[in-house]
DNA sequence: GTTGAGCGTT
């Protein structure tokens, strides 16, 4: 009934590390996984049957088997005994870092509860590495969670190991995946469909100005020209001195001022195939690659 | 004030 630590292990026969409990004498799952990332739950060898048995897991929340702790080592679970898959996965990892495909993307949240918040992305997937951008979804006019959410992890193989394993997040299963609009940039097509120096940037917010995307793009090659519809739609085209500066970048989810925006191909202005596909379903690859560059929405006065 | 597979308000 008193704060105190518990050992935890990530092994039997390792040694343990001290985790703090809470004031009421219950600890926290989120402290568990603030020093062993990924962690679902625990367990501990009974003395009395010598087997395992499992700790009481409500809402994020372990409770003591007693009325405390004891001096017994718990053992870290992990989902679906992921820890040895991880080996393989950072042979995986190494492999796309020789190919130099490392970079990172944004990665959908499916599954979050109602009342998770970004913050508590944040405290969550901060215990794999650093984070450099959470976002929860939520309904325009009541706030309420959409269920689903995006985080960015600043390092490949953090990436990496969120996507392999399952999160428990405020007491549900959620899942970690490359969201659809990265299928497409797998596709690097035979046919290079054209080499422009114009790309379309997606999911613009209202208060990025065209000097701020200037500024911005700039880092990767000397930008010729901002185009900011107006009035606002969301999205931008960025011109570069560079063809290759603009098609390096297409696919990419880029952070401007906290907010992902997607880069692709830009489209020339009189293309309207996006009106014959309008209820795209994302299944075929070559209807995905002629969609991945027309898939926002134009200006009507385009047609 | 509800819900539980999905894909990022324009």
């Amino acid at each position: 009934m008193t704060e105190c630590y518990i050992r935890v292990a990530e092994d039997e026969n390792e040694e343990p590390m001290e985790i703090p409990s809470e004031e009421d004498g219950t600890v926290l799952l989120s402290s568990v996984a603030a020093q062993f990332p990924g962690a679902c739950g625990l367990r501990y060898r009974s003395p009395v049957s010598q087997c395992m048995r499992g700790v009481r897991l409500v809402e994020g929340v372990l409770h003591a088997p007693e009325s405390d702790w004891g001096n017994l080592v718990y053992v870290v679970n992990y989902p679906k005994d992921n820890k040895r898959k991880m080996d393989e996965m950072d042979a995986a990892s190494a492999v796309k870092i020789k190919r130099g495909v490392q970079k990172t993307s944004d990665l959908i949240v499916l599954g979050l509860p109602w009342k998770t918040t970004e913050q508590d992305l944040k405290d969550y997937f901060s215990t794999f590495g650093e984070v450099i951008m959470v976002q929860v979804k939520r309904d325009a006019k009541t706030g309420n969670s959409k269920g689903f959410g995006f985080v960015r992890f600043t390092d490949y193989e953090t990436q990496m190991k969120a996507i392999s394993q399952r999160h428990m997040i405020d007491g549900r299963w959620c899942d970690c995946k490359l969201p659809n609009s990265r299928y497409f940039l797998e596709q690097a097509g035979p046919d290079e469909p054209m080499r422009s120096r114009k790309v379309f940037v997606g999911r613009c917010t209202e208060d990025m100005s065209a000097d701020e995307l200037r500024q911005f793009f700039m880092q990767y090659g000397e930008v010729t020209d901002v185009f900011i519809p107006k009035p606002f739609r969301a999205f931008a085209f960025v011109t570069f001195a560079d063809d290759q500066v603009a098609q390096s970048l297409c696919g990419e989810d880029l952070i401007i001022k906290g907010t992902s925006v997607h880069i692709s191909n830009a489209e020339p202005k009189h293309n309207n195939i996006h009106h014959l596909f309008s209820n795209f379903p994302g299944r075929s690859p070559s209807l995905a690659a002629m969609l991945e560059r027309s898939q926002y929405p134009f200006p009507s006065s385009h047609v």
